[in-house]
DNA sequence: ATGGACCTTCCAGTAAGGTGGAAGGTCAAG
DNA sequence: CTTGACCTTCCACCTTACTGGAAGGTCCAT
């Protein structure tokens, strides 16, 4: 199949897939005499795998290393099992960070609800930040 | 003050500062006869600023509208408030998606955490994802 | 044989918030 | 008078995951 029906099957764009060729994560695939990438229905699966990763919060650097590993044919569950419980720990320091933001701008959004604005001395920016 | 005492002052470096200065968050400075930016103390005051804007996780970009309102005449705080909802709004749906991507990747590693390496089929790339 | 839809490569740019480095000017101390 | 720590400008680069566009080649139907 041609990169634009691969596209289509897989919900990308053909841009995208030479860019996931480019950046290691499909292998070069075959060429008609024309010079057309011509690939096999199989492909459809590794994309989805990519985004399967994607939609797991994983970079594609990440991806492209478990993908690898099943190219070398090995069984990468040891290394995706690391790659999930980092990404959870990082998670977690990232919510915790996100709700204690929250927690800081809900005060200074009260604070900004509650007192007039006329009573702001002009040397400085904004009282409430 | 030349930048790098007005940097040391406000936890940064020249080279920021320079780079905000560009980006409309500082104003010129002034000049020494050669050429080096001068500045009056009150530069850390709006630096601080900038700082804490940042860490309520506005952008500078945001920061900017602030410090333009401001630096207008006016009085910012109908801004902030706005820019402080808008804030908490994107916040709660960013805490909302990374709870959810939590709760995925759990699953996905406990999964990972309990299968049999050896049973993975090699036609897959990973089953835990 | 010509039009349109597809394909190819390569180069450049996007957001955000800076960082690095080169080439050169300035200033105070020794 | 030189050394070293500053300062200046300008240009490029970093990250991530693409996207846009130009210039050209191919394939199929009319």
């Amino acid at each position: 199949m041609r990169i634009g029906e691969l596209a289509e099957a897989s919900g990308t764009t053909a841009k995208t897939l030479r860019f996931y060729e480019e950046q290691g994560l499909l292998p070069a695939a075959e060429r008609t005499p024309a010079g057309y990438r011509d690939y096999t229905p199989d492909a459809v699966g590794r994309i989805d795998f990519i985004h399967r990763g994607q939609a797991a919060g994983l970079t594609l650097a990440q991806v492209r290393q478990i993908l690898d590993i099943r190219d070398d044919g090995q069984a990468p569950c040891g290394h995706v099992q690391d790659l999930l419980d980092s990404r959870l720990a990082d998670l977690d320091e990232q919510i915790a960070q996100l709700v204690a933001l929250r927690e800081t701008i809900t005060q200074l959004r009260d604070q900004a609800a509650t007192v007039e604005p006329e009573t702001c001395s002009p040397d400085q920016v904004c009282r409430y930040l």
